[in-house]
DNA sequence: CTGTGTTCCTGTTCGC
DNA sequence: TGCGAACAGGAACACA
């Protein structure tokens, strides 16, 4: 489910009550999601404070006051939902209707609960050391951000120069960009009017500057979207909430291309063992 | 080095 | 209505 724009969805959803808190209790209701959590896990939380809340690509990272930092990444199927004292309208749950997929609760000096679910459990947690964050393998080869103030035409042509794999290909690779997933760069295609196909180092100065610009607009309205629904309600689930009904072809096979005086319609093809829609008409 | 295919896991949807 | 197949928002890993 989460890409960039639901990951900031969940961060902004989680902070007001995480930022701050003290953690009291963690239960893990298994060992492992992807990976096994790390030695002493619960150990290493538990009366510790989260001094902030941040993001990186796809990453949750909660700063500890004991220098390490909790890193959770929601994979496809990962979501959060608060209980407790600061969520209203918490059901009360019997022990045995339990939901099921809930693998991870943090529990806050408030009362508050932070519950993971993750039914698929390609989503994980680890341990790491603050200051030594940016060497880790996980985020080493991490690339630029694409809301970041670095992220325009010039760099989106650096990191494309000579690349021959196709555009969407590119685009999906966290080396080169990272945060984008397969729906984002179905839209930001389709909004900088260019084809999945094309060979990614291939692009015009024109064409770049409209892809730079499309990756940062729909990744805006995104974010604006997710941004509304927390506050109808309170949603901290990282779902696509309201923007997926703003999708222009993700998922809209066969629907007419929204594009002015553009005729087509809506494809879908595989790319990398993944679907892509794109409007072969206009996409080019 | 680059680019591609496979794999992890469960739930939902679709065609018969 | 049941039942198997296809497919799903990610990315680590193996390999050509």
């Amino acid at each position: 489910m989460p890409e960039l724009p639901e990951v900031e969805t969940v961060r902004r959803g989680l902070a007001p009550t995480l930022v701050g808190a003290r953690l009291t209790h963690v239960e893990l209701r298994r060992a492992d999601l992807r990976f096994a959590f790390p030695e002493h896990f619960v150990e290493r939380l538990v009366g510790r404070r989260v001094s902030a809340l941040e993001r990186r690509a796809k990453y949750l990272l909660a700063e500890l006051d004991s220098g390490e930092t909790l890193v959770m990444h929601l994979g496809m199927s990962g979501s959060f939902r608060l209980e407790g004292e600061t969520a209203p309208g918490a059901f009360h749950f019997e022990r045995s209707k339990a939901p099921a997929h809930d693998h991870v609760i943090f529990t806050c000096e408030s009362g508050a609960r932070i519950v993971y679910n993750d039914p698929r459990r390609f989503g994980y947690m680890t341990l790491l050391a603050t200051d030594a964050l940016t060497q880790h393998p996980l985020f080493r080869d991490l690339g630029i951000e694409p809301l970041g103030g670095e992220f325009d035409a010039a760099h989106l042509a650096e990191l494309l120069a000579g690349a021959r794999t196709p555009l969407k290909s590119a685009l999906l690779d966290q080396r080169r960009i990272a945060g984008l997933g397969n729906i984002y760069v179905c839209e930001a295609l389709h909004r900088a009017r260019l084809s999945p196909l094309r060979e990614a180092g291939s692009l015009t100065k024109a064409q770049l500057r409209a892809l730079a610009s499309a990756v940062r607009g729909v990744l805006d309205a995104a974010i604006e979207a997710g941004g509304s629904t927390l506050r109808d309600h309170r949603q901290t689930d990282g779902a696509l909430g309201y923007f997926q009904h703003s999708f222009e072809v993700y998922d809209r096979e066969g629907a007419a291309c929204g594009h002015a005086r553009c005729k087509g319609a809506i494809a879908r093809i595989v790319q990398n063992g993944r679907s892509t829609f794109y409007c072969p008409a206009c996409q080019r």
